[in-house]
DNA sequence: TTGTATGCGTTATCAA
DNA sequence: TTGATAACGCATACAA
């Protein structure tokens, strides 16, 4: 069934069939109906690779996530494909990995699909060095590039982020009222998130003046990554000499570690140990006691990005180049921050 | 830059062009090099859309799930486009939720776009009545239909499951041979593999004979399910005068709420009361005591699946219908099989 | 309001 | 080994 068939069963031409099929205006009633009626008659579907072929779009947007079985990417996967689909847009997904290599030939596969833009899902897109950039720039000439929880400053490149230093900052900065004095920071990754959390701790340090005895960073290889793994790491710290009553993290899954690892040492959490996680992911509401986190408000950030690229798509002159998002601190058990300050 | 262009500048035709870029044996050294050389100049690529037009595919396939950001199904979609791209397809994605209504228009909009085959990902998608599957069926007679963790017989169809009833009854057996007399079992689906996890459970009570005073069955609506909802149902069970010693569930959050319940009410774990989740998701490492749960081979379904799926595009004959796993059941610290087993 | 004719960029068939 | 050309199915500019 094509469009021709239809043309010829309802005794129109295919130019009509085509004006009923995208809504145009000129079409009598009377033919409208008999064309539809022989459109449902024949189960007829228009092709879309013709389609595709002359309009040189076929409504697809690529999204590119490192690997969508990660809890925080998993949920922006998700997010954004729903708000695609509203806007009648669908997904093509590539999980590239983390290599740099990876990425670029799976943005190059994505090109190559003429996908209408491009969602890089995951502030692991955006390298230190400006070369290793390159090849999103290069795409950004083809098509519009949304980066979700990364800055990248270029024509065609759209950014929409949460704020995690200044979250970092204030998780420290509450620990630090709340008189903790030895802070220990555990990270696990390089991405500029990353950098924007740790520099939200090292920015609270440098402010609290002398109150901080030991301050302490360290960075754990993320590599399948396993809670007991954590543990096993924050003991050896400890045993190291590494002094800490309060261990802020870019990661629930650190956090975790860390309660596993005061349970097995004998610590309190959180009389003689604070402890903050990041992202609100389920395990922190598994473990126990349950985990201070933060909510880095990822659907807010999902939609914030599909609607803005809806714009770009409609030409709309008040597109936002950069948008920015508030975190927001979830307390629960392994921090006493209310207390401490009510006092 | 299109095909006519490369074979202007190259002085051949346009069919020896996309000889070349077709790898077609015939034709010369020399010009295979020049051709190869003028794409690599002038940055050709081959317009997807007008080849989709000739051959009818795209090399895509179209992935149907309920939920990408439900840890489980967020993995099998990973795990399926890796595979995916590994044979040179890409993965088009769609999030249906779990309505029936929802789930047929997402089928009809993947056909709409003519992917060459369509994989279900999550035994939700096998209904128990069978009119509630005709627009699978339909979609069969158009692309190969491949089904993760669900059985649906039909032409075209091909399945892929986990024997989750035979784990579940050895969870439930172990739990009985260890002496546990008041079962509990949790769930909160009534998917295809829901249905047969119930299955195993209750063949299992069958078989053991009197080893059981009582045994409850109990359905929980998933609807936004928290720990923390599922802590409060198991309270209340228990208030209504619901009694057990071993609490089996369909889930590893089922089985984190009973643990958070066991915890609140002073119940020690495992000495008083075993716990079993299932699907091995971070949670159960989190959850303390940590959860004895089931490992689906989730990974194994999906590289088969994928795998039978090539196997159909090739024609090959030897196409399985329907492949079954095994479940492997990992022992934590909210059950104490061994001990028991071995006196 | 409707129809005609053409372009979109490939691949494949057939002829040379 | 290579070239000319039809076919794929649609949208649209232009004509009526």
């Amino acid at each position: 069934m094509n469009i021709y068939d239809i043309s010829e069963k309802t005794g129109v031409s295919t130019a009509t069939v085509s004006r009923v099929l995208n809504r145009s205006a000129n079409v009598s009633e009377k033919t409208r109906a008999k064309v539809l009626a022989a459109i449902e008659e024949y189960g007829y579907t228009p092709n879309v690779f013709a389609r595709g072929l002359g309009l040189n779009t076929m409504k697809t947007v690529g999204i590119m996530c490192a690997d969508s079985s990660d809890p925080y990417l998993a949920r922006a996967v998700y997010y954004i494909e729903q708000e695609l689909r509203k806007n009648n847009y669908d997904a093509l997904l590539s999980c590239t990995g983390y290599k740099l290599e990876n990425k670029a030939k799976s943005m190059t596969m994505m090109l190559s699909k003429r996908v209408d833009a491009v969602i890089l899902v995951g502030s692991n897109y955006v390298e230190a060095t400006d070369d290793k950039n390159d090849y999103i720039k290069k795409a950004a000439a083809t098509v519009p590039v949304m980066v979700v929880n990364g800055i990248l400053r270029h024509p065609n490149i759209y950014c929409t982020v949460c704020d995690d230093k200044s979250a970092i900052y204030e998780v420290t900065d509450s620990f630090i009222r709340c008189g903790r004095k030895n802070l220990l920071y555990l990270y696990n990754s390089t991405s500029f998130s990353a950098k924007a959390k740790l520099d939200g701790f090292r920015s609270a340090v440098k402010d609290s003046g002398s109150l901080i005895e030991n301050e302490y960073a360290h960075y754990i290889n993320s590599n399948n990554l396993t809670v007991h793994k954590v543990q096993e790491i924050v003991a050896e710290l400890a045993e190291k000499g590494v002094k800490f009553d309060g261990v802020i993290t870019s990661d629930d899954i650190l956090a975790v570690g860390v309660v596993k690892y005061a349970k097995s040492a004998g610590i309190k959490i959180p009389d003689e140990l604070y402890v903050a996680g990041y992202n609100n992911f389920d395990i922190s509401e598994c473990c126990d006691p349950e985990l201070t986190t933060v909510n880095n408000k990822l659907e807010n950030l999902c939609n914030q990005c599909v609607s803005t690229l809806m714009k770009v798509f409609a030409d709309d002159r008040s597109v936002p180049k950069e948008t920015v998002f508030s975190a927001e601190i979830i307390e629960r058990d392994t921090t006493e921050f209310k207390i401490k300050k009510g006092s």
